[in-house]
DNA sequence: CTTGAATGATACAATATTGTCTCATAAGAT
DNA sequence: ATCTTATGAGACAATATTGTATCATTCAAG
């Protein structure tokens, strides 16, 4: 009963595990993810009776951790051009998780309504965007939308790859996404 | 799709079969590559002993592929930035073949050294925009080197899903590379 | 200490994929 | 027509992965 509360989290640890793994690469095994979890490969099947289940659950869990990041960071944000750059601020350095809610496709009926939630939330920041006048009018929605999901990717992977310090990347991403990387 | 020849060699057609089931899905079996080119999946082996080979041999026809647009288109170039966007026309349908050499690793060392080829045209490219003042000095090459790259695949993505046209897609992605989405 | 739940190790069956092989056949050239 | 070559179909073994089951052990709570 209470017992779970204080033991520790192997579930959580999984999931973890299983983000990073499938992160550096989607076909990875259950039998990597176990041994990068530090938990046998039995105990994986004993919380995620599938494969499908446990792809499931890290969606879940990373809509959590984005959804909570981004509410935090933009709660206090007055206008749209701030809140673009607190979410950027919060969300590349969940450029992993980030990345699954746009690459796993599941068949999760749930998990698909509150990706699709997440997307309508940037969506309606960059229609705020161009109600500010942020925006060029020439400019499809669709495509500052895409830009902004490519442009956190990128930054993350950048970081995550050495070419980019971090405290860098959310201004850079902010920069490039309004003004370019023109003079 | 007007990319298929009608009788192509078969060992031709079984590649560009690859190319398109491995964009689709990375981790597609063979059998599926060859029910693609509609061929067995024996004559598949005949010609590929493995799919470590498969994937070399992919990887060398994109290659080939995106070299000769990327050649034909610049060639007559006058500025680097006439020079990039000849090279953004020439290289966004070939989206998927584009993506091949980024994401795919292989062991092979002549097509390491040929993607490095490709890769340091681009940083040269990128040099030479810098050097005719087309980018903002704070702006490192590195970061506009993989942003050039993302926009490629993006906007080669964003056409091939419906939301953007073909037509528009390279003036739009040269837009935002210098000028951004801003107003 | 005793108990019960969770775990790791291991074995196991079921399945998918890969790569090799054989054989009969179709297509093309001479 | 004959010969050569590539092909498709399918059998086959080898391997990897998945999911289940068993058993001894650990560890914290009572």
């Amino acid at each position: 009963m209470a017992r779970k509360t204080f033991r520790a989290p192997t579930r959580a640890a999984i999931v973890d595990a299983a983000i990073e793994t499938f992160a550096a690469n989607p076909g990875a095994s259950l039998a990597e993810v176990a041994e990068r979890a530090g938990v046998g490969r039995a105990s994986l099947h004993r919380h995620f009776r599938s494969r499908a289940d446990l792809l499931t659950a890290i969606g879940h869990q990373c809509i959590d951790e984005v959804d909570a990041a981004t509410r935090a960071a933009t709660q206090d944000a007055g206008s749209a051009r701030e809140r673009l750059l607190n979410m950027l601020q919060a969300v590349i350095p969940l450029g992993d998780r980030y990345h699954f809610l746009a690459q796993e496709t599941t068949g999760d009926a749930s998990l698909q309504a509150r990706y699709e939630a997440e997307l309508q939330w940037v969506t309606d920041l960059v229609e705020a965007l161009r109600t500010e006048g942020e925006l060029a009018a020439d400019v499809p929605s669709g495509w500052v939308v895409a830009n902004i999901d490519a442009q956190i990717w990128l930054a993350w992977s950048q970081v995550a790859a050495g070419n980019l310090a971090p405290a860098h990347a959310p201004g850079l991403v902010f920069r490039t996404l309004l003004k370019g990387l023109g003079s």
